[in-house]
DNA sequence: TTGAAAGCGATACCAC
DNA sequence: GTGGTATCGCTTTCAA
């Protein structure tokens, strides 16, 4: 089933098919309506690999992201996608679980699909990588990464800054033992999360015990991670989780050994994950506008081509504190 | 950048360059390697859109669900990109947020596609839709509708035990004033499930008092339902939720009563996703083994392809139920 | 307004 | 072993 056998249908020629299914070009009112009705008697639908082949562009954009089942990326994933649709996009996604050969993979794969742009949401990038898919001279959007260039733009979020105002919202309540669960601490952005944390902590120096432990990024990863961190024998009063997701299993292992939060233990996430106010207590968190992150992702990749092309683009995102009950004073204030 | 730039590269015709790409056909080792190195210096990588449509298959599969952000469907799309990649296809996946005309867009979109085979995961499933997709001639596999026929597969979980199972333990707990928390009760589907809880319940007819309220499917929505079910003045000793995502939000709606869970109420949810394990108290829920979903949904599309021309299969899913802590003795027994 | 024909970038069959 | 070429389904000049 294919153009010709529409025009045949229709009696006209293929390219006046294809004039009527593109709207492009002018048409006889009458021949149109017997090209649609063809259409519809045959339940055409158009070969897109075809039309993208012949029209030299793609009406796809990819997206890679470190893991799917982290809401965190999930939000973005499904903001950048309502984006697409509403301009006739449609968005390939990846998921690396973290893993460097399957980003490698997944960016040859977006590469060979030919994406219209592609946005790399990753904790896992590499400079080779990143060298090799600067020169394919595509729209290219990074997260965290890299530095803008010609159709190169990054959304950077000042992670540092988030982790600063929460240990500060910490230490102002008192909190002097505090302890940080993270995850993947060998992949460069993310040991950089750690060093946020120990760089504020610095700031402290000598009046602030810590210590840190790592595990997968997903609840079960936090929950373990907790486990080792008190079985350690350390006694933090404050807990500070790298994200939301994680920080699910945080507050679940507190739970289980009878530790009250907030008023044994504090805890803070980050990301603000809608899940983050459904936890009990609410979670006390660090606000990254997911949804502005994919809105900003489509607008770099598909929107400001001209721009784009010329020079790339930085967009910068400020986060927020936001204090819920999963923290309150320390328990020597109380 | 096309295989034709290579083949030049390497002094070759582009057939044997395809040969080699291909590993198709006897290619001299002196001549294998020179197109290698070709590749490589010239960072080449094959269009996909091309391939496939001189192919003639694609090597991708399609995927619809009704809300990726629920993680029963992620879980289910998860599993069947991670089966798929083991086999060297991609998961290109829509999203319908229930709306039956996204859904048909989706569809279409898939058809355009010409994807390899369609997993169809979504409750707003139409008949006519649904022929449609039949006469495509093209493996689909359908979750919870419709009936296997050539190149149709289904994937059916016996919904109705499962809730029974959860209304008869219930009932055996000791409680006799129950609710139900659904969503989307409009879709046939869906109005199946709320259907299941009604019958299951007429089976006490006169001994249990019972009472519905819908809402959107996620935790905002269970939130909400609880609301205005306990604003109706209706007072449940338990509360049957439809899937364990909205479940989340009952049991927030209900800490933030003041009514202890299960003290003064049980929830017990449906799905068992990974997040039930990780509420305050662990959900009461029914198991629906996602991951097998995904595998078996890859399976019918992939895999026996002969079996599957000639007739179709159908997969039955019995669910299980999970007692955790978000239930127990009705309020009177204690 | 319409049709013929040249690509788009691969695969695959058929010669040599 | 290797090269030529028809073909996949569509878009897009260029003429008519």
């Amino acid at each position: 089933m294919n153009l010709d056998d529409v025009a045949r249908h229709a009696h006209v020629s293929i390219a006046t098919a294809s004039r009527v299914l593109n709207d492009t070009g002018p048409v006889k009112n009458s021949t149109r309506l017997r090209v649609l009705r063809a259409v519809k008697s045959l339940r055409y639908h158009p070969n897109l690999q075809a039309r993208s082949l012949a029209g030299g562009k793609s009406q796809t954009l990819g997206m890679i992201v470190s893991n799917l089942e982290n809401p965190f990326f999930l939000d973005i994933f499904c903001a950048l996608e309502s984006d697409a649709h509403r301009h006739g996009y449609e968005v390939l996604v990846a998921n690396t679980d973290y893993q460097p050969r399957r980003l490698v993979s997944s960016v040859h794969l977006m590469m060979g699909r030919r994406v219209a742009g592609l946005a790399v949401i990753v904790s896992e990038m590499d400079p080779s990588l990143m060298k090799e898919l600067m020169e394919q001279n595509q729209p290219i959007v990074f997260y965290d990464v890299g530095a803008p260039a010609p159709n190169i733009s990054n959304i950077r979020v000042n992670y540092e800054k988030g982790i600063q105002k929460a240990v500060e919202y910490l230490y102002s309540m008192g909190h002097r033992r505090t302890a940080f669960v993270g995850h993947h601490t060998r992949l460069t952005p993310l040991l950089d999360r750690k060093r946020s944390f120990l760089e504020a902590m610095k700031h402290y120096n000598g009046k602030v015990e810590w210590t840190t432990a790592t595990e997968r990024d997903s609840p079960e990863g936090g929950q373990l991670a907790t486990r080792q961190l008190l079985e350690s024998g350390f006694k933090p009063t404050a807990i500070i989780v790298v994200n939301d997701f994680m920080a699910l299993g945080v507050l679940k292992e507190l739970r289980e050994r009878g530790l009250h939060v907030p008023k044994d233990v504090s805890v803070t996430g980050y990301d603000n994950i809608g899940l983050s106010n459904f936890t009990c207590p609410p979670l006390t968190t660090v606000n990254i506008p997911r949804a502005e992150i994919g809105r900003l992702a489509f607008e770099a990749l598909v929107l400001q081509k001209d721009e784009m092309r010329t020079q790339g683009r930085e967009f910068r995102i400020n986060p927020e504190l936001i204090v819920r009950e999963s923290s309150g004073p320390a328990p020597s204030l109380l």
